[in-house]
RNA sequence: GGUCCCGUAGCUCAAUUGGAUAGAGCAUCUGCCUUCUAAGCAGAGGGUUGCAGGUUCGAGUCCUGCCGGGAUCGCCA
């Protein structure tokens, strides 16, 4: 339980006495600490219930709790409100003991955030799906769910049969069948040639409609397995793969899943053949479609797709086989699209199709978890200076080299080897660069600023690892002089200490919040509020040098239990803390 | 034109889902390094929350109508 749940319950009981509902009792952190560290606000809406002046339901319920044990005072201001604050006794044992919510027993969710499609460098464009989504994926798995990442790539379009025919057609059929995949530089060599060939050869195919029919045929040959199209995309997928490990690596963005629409090919066609026999799918233009409307639309609801009029599928079709493949394989409660909010009508119609056709049961939650589009300064999908796509790779590159520059300018890290310095600059650079990305909202546009996010200074990942790294340091020389650390029995909490201890206790309802709303942003405004309230605490507190045993062991514990509740978040949103610098 | 999203300090963003005096960072200004890492700390200035109504004890948040920006609207993904 949390300190806010014991606290909830405490009023809720209260509320209960007179005949009221519990929940009017929640209870919540204040946001005017001068006056209150916690407030109950149930009073007003049950006056508006009970017909009653809300400042007397508040006099009843303040004497009803009058005399609890944890409070230490409870009184009325403004309207109606309760303010309340708790003994030190009741602070100090939730201070020590933050248990983190538990919001599931086990049941498996399954989050897709992934997308990048093979044989093309992955871009900016992945960063923010994929770093939301693995932050959400670990908040979940924490509070106890059975989380599967799935990179849900894309591996079976036309482009691979545009890709596989200009090497057939240039005869270099070689440079993709003799890679070595356990030669990371020949793996390199073949990925970026790759990179190179495939806008080349999507555009030729644009402009000559033989090259874009054969490309069509091979991708048809491809998907009834004819040789040497298989083996070929094999090979394509496998370096492929490598390249996506790497750079989702560097951002420690981690899938459970390594599934493309490839693997779900085999199921579209009976599952297409039930939905026609059932009259789910019909024909319309030469297509065959699901429709989707509901009586209470307010406009006709373009239905979904399934065959095109040519007998091609579209990704509504692939969509629908993953969905089917996934309740098949892993039986989840819920399945969560971390992916562009632009992509918010095609997964409405996914979701209205799978559940008129009767494929995903009611029971099980299908959430679009849009996200913003990224944009540059100038408030326009973010590009590079020239004016072209920004490769992921380059980016993590600079946010790594300017920490480096940073590092060197505020003279931290010197005494270390090279190797060492360059270690951790790339864990500030991707700090930066994800705490940059976290903190906004997640289903809002934001803009991008390479400048601003690698200054490093101020709501931060930097400066979280700065106070991170301090803590560390300063734990170190406390142990080398000897110094104790309190336990249990001795750890007292003084008022200059108050409000970190307080912030220490809260990091629970923060993720219960996280996870309601499928919002990591809540996460990163509570540590950052929490490296704040300790920099100030070290920065009025002397720790060291304090001579009163009790206090000084005291705040050493402060510093032990903050640093625990920092790497705890760290671990959440997945950025790595180095031990010194 | 329909639908969805957005509009908060000069800039970039928050605001515990309807609560008290709308908070942070950057930028600007004032202090603080012979004591634990100054990527820091203490403080100052900066707001008609796009506009106009409405709902109620109470609105940045909910409703209606405007204004402005963006996305999207069946055979691309």
């Amino acid at each position: 339980m949390s300190i806010i749940e014991e606290l909830s319950d405490i009023f809720g009981e209260a509320f209960k006495s007179l005949d009221l509902p519990r929940e009017l009792g929640n209870v919540r952190t204040s946001d005017r600490p001068e006056m209150a560290e916690f407030q109950c606000n149930g009073a007003m809406p049950a006056a508006k219930q009970a017909g009653k002046n809300p400042r007397e339901i508040a006099q009843a319920i303040v004497e009803h709790v009058q005399d609890h044990p944890n409070l230490k005072d409870v009184s009325i201001a403004g309207p109606g409100f309760i303010n309340i604050f708790v003994t030190n006794e009741f602070l100090t044992k939730y201070v020590q003991d933050v248990q983190l919510p538990k919001l599931s027993e086990g049941e498996t969710v399954i989050l897709d955030y992934g997308g990048p499609n093979i044989a093309k460098p992955m871009h900016v464009g992945h960063l923010r799906t994929g770093i939301i989504g693995d932050t959400l994926r670990r908040i979940l798995d924490k509070v106890g769910f059975h989380a599967l990442g799935d990179v849900h790539m894309g591996d079976w379009g036309t482009h691979m049969g545009m890709l596989m025919m200009d090497y057939i057609r240039t005869s270099d059929e070689s440079i993709v069948m003799d890679c070595n995949l356990e030669d990371a530089d020949a793996v390199q060599t073949l990925f970026d040639d790759m990179a190179e060939r495939y806008p080349k050869a999507s555009g030729a195919a644009k402009e000559n409609p033989e090259l874009m029919q054969e490309a069509r045929a091979a991708t048809v040959k491809l998907q009834n397995k004819e040789e040497p199209f298989l083996s070929m995309w094999q090979k394509i997928r496998d370096v492929s793969i490598r390249a996506m490990e790497r750079n989702y690596g560097l951002l420690n963005v981690r899938f459970d899943l390594w599934k493309g629409e490839a693997d779900v090919h085999d199921l579209i066609a009976p599952m297409a053949e039930r939905l026609k026999q059932k009259g789910f799918a019909v024909q319309d233009d030469g297509a065959w479609v699901i429709p989707v409307e509901r009586n209470d639309d307010k406009k006709k609801y373009p239905p979904l797709i399934l065959y095109k009029s040519d007998g091609g599928v579209m990704y509504g079709t692939t969509d629908m086989a993953t969905i089917v493949e996934r309740i098949n394989l892993y039986d989840p409660s819920r399945i969560i699209y971390i992916v562009d909010q632009r992509q918010s009508l095609h997964f409405e119609q996914l979701f209205r199709a799978v559940r008129v056709s009767n494929i995903v049961r009611d029971d099980i939650e299908l959430t679009f978890a849009g996200v913003g589009t990224m944009n540059g300064t100038d408030g326009k999908p973010f590009k590079t200076r020239a004016g072209g796509v920004m490769r992921l790779s380059d980016m993590i590159e600079m946010a790594q080299s300017k920490a480096l520059e940073r590092l060197n300018e505020a003279h931290l890290a010197q005494d270390m080897s090279e190797e060492e310095r360059e270690k951790i600059a790339l864990q500030v650079g991707v700090a930066a660069l994800k705490f940059a990305d976290l903190q906004n909202q997640r289903h809002a546009d934001y803009i991008f600023d390479l400048d601003r996010m690698t200054n490093f200074e101020g709501k931060t990942g930097p400066y979280l690892l700065y106070q991170a790294v301090r803590i560390k340091s300063l734990l170190r020389k406390a142990a080398e002089q000897g110094l104790n650390i309190a336990d249990d029995a001795s750890f007292s909490i003084h008022e200059e200490e108050r409000a970190l201890a307080l912030l220490l206790t809260a990091l629970p309802d923060v993720l219960t919040l996280a996870v309601r709303n499928y919002t990591p942003h809540v996460l990163c405004d509570y540590v950052y509020n929490l490296a704040q309230t300790f920099s100030s605490f070290y920065g009025n507190c002397h720790i060291l040098s304090e001579e009163n045993e009790n206090v000084r062991s005291s705040r050493l514990k402060l510093c032990n239990l903050t640093l625990e509740r920092l790497e705890q978040v760290f671990e959440l949103l997945g950025i790595e803390c180095p031990e010194r610098m």
